[in-house]
DNA sequence: CCCGTTGCGG
């Protein structure tokens, strides 16, 4: 055997080594033989240490080196880079630079990276001008680096200016331009993005691919979704975990369960977030109990639900009102994982929407990070239970801090007021919205304002209210203005607000419901056949409301002419008895308009039990 | 030669 020399049979002896003892060794050689003082062999022995993970063994080879060139500087920093310390790196980062080393296109891409995973958006820029004066502007990998920083920090606009000055883009460039544009919320411009890689002849992967698969789940289209599956078997693309749980996401977030379960079962290596994937599309959808029970099979298949599992359990919860699964799903939060915003939020809204007000109040008084969607949250719970006092409350107390509040924050409180038909109070704070806060109203806003308005009967006003702007005036707005209408005897402004709804064509039974009693009410007797008519031929895209009661961990869902409850008779004598003892005090029910269809209440409940158990 | 881009949630 030819001997080689020295460095060159320590780097060879270097890159086999795979464990701790066998790179102590070699350092060891490295000593004896006086190669550690050489620039590009030390920075070799620093990179074998970080490969192994051990940043410690890494961190002693540097510090003791007596000078340390550009590309020792380099592997401590992508050391701790790949150990996702963006801290550590960014402090090299300044030291090398204080020490008067020259940063190299390596360091440049590594330092942005981590300003990238910390959103310094300051600092980021700040180094990379740095880059820029260093003559790394055309460089790719400090661009892609770049591009991340600005697609992280929601800065999409800036990172299409840096993208378009690029001289040469690559597949990792075009990809973070992809999912840019999908995480800040524009699918069609990631869409694009794609197909201007295709244009450009730059052949795609897995990674760029989950990007087109998440921009399909947020653009909800279902012929475009199963047109790019259906390019990726062509194309023979080979599919990892993360795109088969991007593709049943896909799916499942837009209702096509049975299409993300098939995806889903094809699996042959699965994870807690696959199984994530589909628990949120059944939850999102409306299938609670499918959600509970395959949280509970994916830990019978020994694997350990994460936060976002759990969040869409309270999800779940919340929706069918099961306090009883909620509460072990807190337990098991309680027990196994560590509360962050995200699923302190989720608990605090399963409680309220599961009844219990007063421990969402005091869990939200423990968590220690709340965020802006936490006040949120735990104001419309207010709102919902009628306690406009403590959501204003609160919000005062919000504006003691630093989070500021957003339109959601104002939708929420005036929605609070006029629960509770606060008027003056709704349109004292309306006014600060718009002025003090200069939030602009959005169609939320003015049908809170509305409904204000017209349950108090000042229908004109509200009418007045939504002609005098000039925004986008969508179906709430008229429903609550109409229901106003309805409740006060005005016909005259009701009829002009019934056809706006009418041409509106709303896909909820509910609405056309309310339409035919507004005609009802104005005896209008031939509309109300009309609607009937309508009713019928559209169908029954919604589900109608139901009410759900939890009695003994057990749910029972009752809705209209529903006689299949076990009980239906004893519950039937004490609702009776109820009404009679009403009655004796002088309520007068308002039936004389309800709208009653048999043949439908029949598919609502065939889809009721489907839905709840 | 190294460095840049990925899957579930309020």
């Amino acid at each position: 055997m030819q001997l080689l020399p020295w460095p060159r049979r320590l780097r060879a002896l270097l890159l086999s080594c795979t464990d701790k003892n066998s790179i102590a060794k070699v350092h060891a050689l490295m000593i004896l033989t006086s190669t550690l003082a050489d620039g590009s062999f030390n920075a070799r022995l620093i990179a074998s240490y970080a490969r192994i993970g051990d940043t410690v063994s890494a961190r002693k080879v540097f510090d003791k080196l007596p000078q340390r060139g550009v590309n020792a500087w380099n592997a401590m920093i992508v050391a701790y880079s790949r150990q996702d310390h963006p801290s550590q790196v960014l402090s090299l980062y300044h030291q090398m630079v204080a020490d008067g080393v020259r940063p190299d296109s390596s360091t440049f891409t590594v330092a942005i990276k981590a300003c990238a995973s910390m959103l310094d958006l300051e600092i980021g820029e700040e180094i990379w001008s740095k880059a820029v004066d260093c003559g790394y502007e055309r460089d790719v990998f400090v661009g892609s680096s770049v591009l991340n920083l600005y697609a992280k920090s929601g800065k999409m606009d800036k990172a299409v200016v840096v993208f378009e000055k690029m001289p040469r883009k690559d597949l990792v460039s075009w990809t973070t331009m992809i999912t840019g544009f999908v995480q800040s919320g524009r699918p069609m411009e990631a869409v694009e993005m794609f197909r201007g890689m295709q244009l450009e002849g730059i052949e795609f992967d897995g990674v760029s691919m989950t990007g087109l698969v998440q921009a399909c789940a947020s653009l909800g289209d279902l012929r475009l979704s199963l047109s790019v599956h259906g390019f990726m078997i062509r194309r023979g693309l080979r599919m990892d975990v993360m795109v088969q749980t991007s593709l049943a996401h896909m799916y499942g977030k837009n209702g096509h369960l049975e299409l993300a379960y098939r995806v889903f079962d094809r699996m042959p290596y699965k994870n807690a977030i696959s199984w994530g994937a589909l628990i949120s599309g059944f939850a999102q959808n409306g299938f609670a109990g499918r959600a509970l029970e395959m949280l509970v099979e994916m830990q019978g298949s020994g694997f350990e639900p994460d936060s976002a599992c759990l969040v869409s359990a309270l999800l779940a919860c919340s929706q069918v009102g099961f306090l009883k699964w909620g509460k072990s799903a807190h337990a098991f939060i309680l027990k196994r994982l560590d509360f962050d915003e995200v699923l302190g939020t989720a608990v605090i809204d399963m409680y309220s929407k599961c009844g219990s007000l007063s421990y969402a109040r005091a869990l939200f008084d423990q968590i220690i990070s709340r965020d802006l969607i936490s006040w949120n949250a735990m104001i419309t719970s207010y709102g919902i239970h009628g306690h406009a006092e403590e959501a204003l409350a609160l919000f005062l107390q919000m504006t003691e801090t630093n989070i500021k509040p957003d339109h959601a924050t104002f939708a929420s409180l005036l929605s609070a007021f006029s629960h509770a038909g606060l008027v003056q109070e709704g349109q004292y704070w309306f006014d600060v919205m718009v002025n003090k806060y200069k939030t602009t109203p959005g169609e939320k806003h003015y049908a809170c304002m509305v409904d204000l308005l017209a349950r108090a009967g000042r229908v004109e006003e509200a009418y007045e209210l939504i002609n005098s702007v000039n925004t986008e005036r969508g179906l709430a707005v008229w429903v609550a203005l109409l229901a106003g209408c309805h409740n006060h005897g005005k016909s005259s402004i009701g009829e002009i607000v019934a056809k706006k709804i009418l041409d509106l064509n709303p896909d909820d039974l509910g609405v056309y419901a309310l339409v035919s009693n507004f005609y009802a009410m104005a005896r209008k007797w031939d509309d109300v056949a009309d609607m009937k008519k309508m009713m019928k031929q559209r169908g029954t895209k919604k589900v109608p409301g139901y009410s759900v009661v939890e009695v003994n961990g057990e749910l029972h869902a009752f809705l209209m002419e529903d006689k299949t409850h076990q009980h239906h008779g004893d519950i039937m004598q004490i609702l009776n008895k109820l009404d009679h003892d009403m009655r004796a005090i002088g309520y007068v029910p308002r039936n004389e308009f309800l709208l009653h269809n048999s043949e439908d209440e029949h598919s609502f409940q065939q889809r009721k039990f489907i839905k709840v158990l």
